[in-house]
Order: C-alpha cells, then sequence, then structure tokens
DNA sequence: CCAAAATAGTTCGCGATACAAACTAATATA
DNA sequence: TATATTAGTTTGTATCGCGAACTATTTTGG
C-alpha cells in the first residue's frame, strides 16, 4: 500500500488538514459567489488590494498562465473592477490594479471573509486560537 | 474598516487558516492533475473509494447540481474510471461506483496525498501534529 | 386506483476558467 | 546590430458548472 509515510496518528492530521480546507474554501466559494466572483477573483483581490503588478507578476503569484490572466482581467475590467495601463518603466508590460469600485469590492468582502472564516473559529477558546495559529504559522514556514 | 469583528491577533488566525487552506488546495491540485484529475474529480473518487451510490447522492455529497455530475461521469466512464449501472430498488435511479482501473487510481492518488501533505506537516514535531490535529478536529465538529 | 406531483437523470445552451500554440511589440543580450 | 528573450494578446480546445426543458419512473392525494 501506497501508506509507507505514517502509521500512528499521523494519517488524522493530514485528514483534518483536508477537511479544514475543504472547509475553508467552501467559505471563500460561497462569500465570493455571493459577490459574483470566482474563487479565482478572490485571490487577485487580495493580491491587487495593497499593489499594482504587471500581468506577468499576477499570473506567476497565481500560478496561472498569462494567457488565462488576459481573459480574467478583461472580465474584471467590463465590470468596471480593476484598470489596466500601460507600465511606464517597460512599454511591452501593462500594469493591473483595482479601480475605486474595486477596491470597494475588495474591502467588503474581505471583511465578510473575515467574519465567516472567525466563526468557523468560533468554536476555539482564545487560548486554543492562539496555539492554532502558532501552530499553522510554524508549519507555512519557509 | 470592515474588520469590526475582531482586533487582537485573532485576524491572522484567519489569515493562517486561509493561507493553509490554499497551500494544501495547491497540494491537491497538483496531485490531482499528475494524474488528469480535477479536484472534483479526486473528490469523487474520495467519496466513490468505498462506496457505491446513486447519482443525486453523489451530487449532494459534492453541492454541484445533478446536471453537473452527468457530464463529469460521463468523462470519467470514458476513461474507464468509474462505471454505472441501474440501480436494483429504483429505476430511475442510476448508480456510480469506481471500476478496478479507478479504484488503482484512487488508491495511488490518495497515497500520493497523504505523502504530500505529510511532507507539509513535516516541520512540526510529533507533539505539535498531535496538537494541531487536536484542534483542527474541535474546530470542524458540528 | 388513478391523476397529479415529485424525483432521477439526461440533454442542451450558456458563460467562466484554464491551457497551449502562434503571434506582435518591445527590451536585452551577444 | 542581429538575435534572443520577455510581455501580452489572440485563437482554439477542453473542462466545469449552472439552469431550463425534457423523459421516465416513483409517490402521493383524492
Amino acid at each position: 500500500m501506497a501508506d509507507s509515510a505514517q502509521d500512528n496518528g499521523d494519517g488524522s492530521l493530514v485528514d483534518a488538514l483536508a477537511r479544514t480546507s475543504y472547509a475553508v474554501m467552501a467559505v471563500l466559494s460561497r462569500v465570493a459567489a455571493e459577490h459574483d466572483l470566482s474563487l479565482t477573483q478572490l485571490r487577485v483581490f487580495g493580491i491587487l488590494r495593497d499593489r499594482r503588478v504587471t500581468m506577468s507578476r499576477l499570473a506567476e503569484y497565481l500560478g496561472l498562465e498569462k494567457s488565462t490572466l488576459t481573459g480574467l482581467m478583461a472580465r474584471a475590467e467590463k465590470r468596471g473592477l480593476v484598470e489596466r495601463a500601460a507600465n511606464p518603466d517597460d512599454r511591452r508590460a501593462v500594469d493591473v490594479y483595482l479601480s475605486a469600485a474595486g477596491l470597494e469590492l475588495a474591502e467588503t468582502v474581505s471583511g465578510a471573509v473575515a467574519r465567516e472564516l472567525a466563526a468557523l473559529t468560533a468554536a476555539l477558546s482564545a487560548g486554543e486560537q492562539g496555539r492554532l495559529r502558532a501552530l499553522l504559522e510554524r508549519m507555512l514556514e519557509p
């Protein structure tokens, strides 16, 4: 069998991680959908909230092809949520950034996400929340 | 600002949860893609690994429309990974289940997922892993 | 017991997502 | 300066997911 890597309770940590992730992603999807956004667009908004980047860099952040970004940004632009402008330093490059409406939506959505995810963690005491955060951060560390 | 729900370190717990989920989903996506499966198909395989269910029930598990399942299963069937058969009790219903090849793929993929996610948690000591698991499970509890 | 309603799946048409390959324009490099 | 690299777009393709319309079976109510 393939489970040579762990034997004791390790398996259920992996399980718990996967289930947690599905639960979190379900929350994110729902909140995004409530604002007519896809999960990817939600990520885009998170990135552009405090940054102005080129299409290439955005594609890199998202792990998507540039050609995917073209369509993604075109749709968001048509909705008036992001804007595109020539990069002043490189005439090949195109900068993308949130419009005023996009920024407002980003704040709204980010607030909703924070609220809904906080609801998820509400079952834990303050102390447990702190310990959970510390463990997750240690795990995510490079 | 929208973050009225929390002030202290809580915000970063939500952050850590979201980042963890993205990391986990990235692993799942990658592993799935390595076996020419989508994230949804991965979930299907997880469900069908030890169950034979009707299309409707599967749709319910996944939170998808029945019409979505039709295409999903048709493609998987064409690849020889799942099979469909009339339900003996209800002649309207169609049961789906993994073929031998599908079952084998499911085991392989599940092993790979377990291994890759275990790699993620490898930064933590055995004790920390146990504590993390306990916290996550407490959080997921109904 | 039978007409009407509910349920199970499929089909069809649609839009969004994502990729790869081919292309244009601009910048770097040899 | 000729060539290679990089940035984005365009085009074509496949998948995903939805909703509406449809068929075939139960279920239910009178």
